[in-house]
Order: structure tokens, then C-alpha cells, then sequence
DNA sequence: GCATGTGAATAGATTCACAGCG
DNA sequence: CGCTGTGAATCTATTCACATGC
């Protein structure tokens, strides 16, 4: 779980740095603060501090300063950060200078309604192939590609070198399809079916599991209404 | 951040109990060990230990152990825990053993693969509102109801005492949304629109973000392309 | 004997508080 | 003087290790 790497990597200017792995939490904040910044920057700003950020991302100020100090010291003492600049700066970390290829298993309304957020694309995750086992299913239009049969997939997946994989499969057959998907070369997956998978190391998983999400609020919603106890309110 | 709140609370049965709050990861780990516990007993498994719990859910045994801890000491030394009892705990501590009633706000892509995602209603979580502002959606039917107006949003809430809303909107209405759900009564909400949204103290809130789901993986991808250095594996 | 329940140890993340620089 | 960058303090979560009890 400690990920001490150290890695020598070759930047857009030329320039390389040795750089050291980020915590998983900052990790997940960044792509909070990028968005920040971007709305920051459609609007002619640019500067902010981290107060700003802090409030503007529902962060603790000393918490965006830590965070963006593992990018390095790219912040002026007593102006803040400059904005184009982080933004360069966290899409690189983030890897959203190139282009993403990825590929849907699993086109049901929850597949379907992935590809067809808007979000993706314009934030340069392609979808270059889909897959259902469902013959019905199968050349239906999805992102810039179609629908293709689930036995293809090894070979498709290797073909268009897809890095990143969004399982949405039923869970029955989700650690078969994630298998496949590790033999075809995928290093990260993200997994909405509701069961545990596996994944061999160096492969990175992320689940979204939205029955869960529900029973959580289940457990606040009746904490709420039979405790009546002033609950504190939780982490935005 | 810290709830030391102590409620007694009425049971089914009938037998009250002084309950304390359980750590938050706690929490989101009780309908992981629920759903396993749930499989099992469709085997006829009477009894699991925390090993075999651990093994199916992922979770470290201590860990197991320390969750169900929580809940009371439900467990028999050299033996286990019994599934039946175990699931019966559970439920009732996630608030499962009564219907919640869910309002869904932003019948979009996604708001539809949810009101039609089966594992809501198995769990007894009611689709009882929806709205959009499209008036072409509204009279749609959703769960087991039809879209309205987003007008009629505060009204029709407050009537059906939703307790627990989703939130799939454009992220630029989203706080407003949010602001009215709280003054129509919704005390936890689920929001999937892209934007950080504030709620006062008392209401729960979670979210779900798919760009920066996608956006954490394409951190790892890069990391696991370029860097080429043994990257350990991450939590499953 | 075997598996729970839990204090102690460890690890990780967050927040505080301030030195140091522009 | 204001804001960053960061060591120290704190809080939370995880894991270990074993006494406890069926």
C-alpha cells in the first residue's frame, strides 16, 4: 500500500524531474482543484490563494497548500498560485495532456448512460470500444466506435490499446470480464458491478458501487429521524 | 467530524439499546459484509468466521471483527457469527428493515439508468418522486411514479416525506436543487452533479463523481505507462 | 482448540501554527 | 504584510497480537 517511487519523467517543455508518487488522497483532490481552477481561468483569474481555492473547493486551506506542494513549489508567498500555470501543471500529474483510450463492458442503462456523458470526451477520455454479450446490443453506436460481442474482447481491448476500462457488467460475470481485461494489457479499472473483483498488483481498481452509496445514507437517514440527536454534519 | 452521539433507540423486537455511533468506514463497509452475508445464507451457510468473512469481502479479519464489534458482540468465540442474526443486525443498523423513500431530481441519462438500476427496489429503496425541467420529460413514468415539474419539486417532497434524494442535475442547478430538497425536509442526499454543493449542518451528504473517477485512473494509468516502476497495487 | 473481541502499535490523513520568503 | 510551505500535533483508520471465553 506504501508507494515510494521514484521516477524520472520526461515533461511537454523538454524538462524532466525526478518525482515522487503522490498520496492517494491528494490524488483524488486534485482533479477537485483543476476544475476549480479551470472555472477560475473562464473567468479572467489569474491568481488565486489558497484561502480561495480552499473555499471554492470545500477544502481546508492548509490542506491545498500540502496537496500542492507534493507538484512542487509552485505557489508565490503573499500572491497564491498562479492559475494557467497549475492548471499545466495538475493536467500533467493527471495525466490529461493525452489522450485517454478507453472501453466500456457492459452497455445497460448504466453503460450506456457513461458513454454518453459529455464529460468524458471533453476531458479527452475517448471511448474506443464497447462490449456486451447481448447479440441485441452488439453494433450499436457508442461513443466514436460500436458495440462489439464479449468474445472479442481480449483481442479488441489489445488491439486499441485501451489503458482504462469501466466495468458495468452484471456481477456474475465481472471478475471474468476484469480477467480478460488485465490479459489484454488494461492497468486500470473501474468497476461499478456490485461484487468484490480482484486485480493482480500493478493493475489499479476503483469501485462505485451505487447500492452501497444508498445504504450508507440509510443508516444517516434513520440515525436522523429516530435518533433526533444533533448529528454533526460530514465532510462535503 | 466527530460524532459521539449517544441515542436509544426502539427495536423491532421490541428491546431498546444505548447505540453508539459507528466510525463512518465502518459504515461504509456494513453493506459489504451484508451483501456477503446475504450470499451465504442462499448457500445455507449458518455460520461464518471473520476469516472466511475477510476473505469474501476483502477486508482484513481484524478489521471484520472490529466492524461487527460496533454493532455488539454478536459473535461466538471458536465458532463465528451467524449469518441469519448477523444479516437481521445489520440491516436493521443501516435502517434497511423499513422502505426509504427516494426522490431522484434530473431524470437525464444517468437519472434513468438509476430509477431503472434493479438493486434500488431489492433493497427497499423506493423511487416515490422525480423532476426535471424539461417539460417534454415530465409525465415520464420513473419507479413508481412520473416525472413532474421541478417547480412542484419542494411541494411534492415535503408531501411524500423523502428522506433520501438523488441528485443527477447539470451541475450549474445543482446547489439550488440541494438548498430546496433541505428545505422540503430530505435529510442525506446523493449528489452525481459535478459541482460542490453545501448543506447545512444535520443534512448528510455524499457524492459521486464520474470525471474525477476517470480522472484518478488516468493518474494511475500514466504512472503505470511511463514510470514502468513496480507500482504496487492499490486497495481492492 | 479455535475464533472472537480488544488494547496497543502502526500507518495515514488532516489540521494547526508559524517560520520564511516575495 | 500576506501567503506559501512545512514541521509538529492531532485525529482517524488499520493492523497486530493475544487474552478471553465458548
Amino acid at each position: 500500500m506504501v508507494c515510494s517511487i521514484t521516477a524520472v519523467i520526461g515533461r511537454d517543455d523538454g524538462t524532466t524531474a525526478r518525482e515522487r508518487a503522490i498520496p492517494e488522497a491528494t490524488v483524488a483532490r486534485l482533479p477537485v482543484y483543476l476544475r476549480a481552477l479551470l472555472e477560475a481561468a473562464e473567468q479572467q483569474t489569474t491568481t488565486l490563494s489558497s484561502d480561495v481555492l480552499a473555499a471554492r473547493t470545500g477544502v481546508n486551506a492548509a490542506q491545498v497548500r500540502k496537496d500542492l506542494s507534493h507538484l512542487g513549489s509552485y505557489g508565490t508567498r503573499g500572491v497564491g498560485y498562479d492559475v494557467e500555470f497549475l492548471v499545466r501543471q495538475i493536467s500533467r500529474q493527471l495525466g490529461l495532456n493525452q489522450d485517454r483510450r478507453v472501453a466500456i463492458v457492459g452497455v445497460g442503462n448504466l453503460g450506456q448512460a457513461l458513454a454518453r456523458y459529455h464529460g468524458f470526451p471533453a476531458r479527452g477520455f475517448r471511448i474506443v470500444a464497447a462490449f456486451d454479450a447481448d447479440p441485441g446490443k452488439v453494433g450499436m453506436p457508442i461513443g466514436d466506435t460500436v458495440v462489439r460481442p464479449a468474445a472479442e474482447l481480449v483481442e479488441v481491448v489489445t488491439q486499441e490499446k485501451v489503458g482504462i476500462a469501466i466495468v458495468t457488467t452484471p456481477p456474475g460475470v465481472a471478475q471474468d470480464v476484469v480477467d480478460q481485461l488485465v490479459v489484454a494489457g488494461v492497468t486500470c479499472i473501474l468497476n461499478f458491478a456490485p461484487v468484490l473483483v480482484r486485480v493482480p498488483e500493478g493493475v489499479f481498481l476503483r469501485k462505485v458501487d451505487l447500492a452501497i452509496e444508498l445504504q450508507i445514507l440509510s443508516y444517516y437517514e434513520q440515525r436522523a429521524s429516530s435518533g433526533e440527536v444533533g448529528l454533526d454534519a460530514l465532510p462535503a
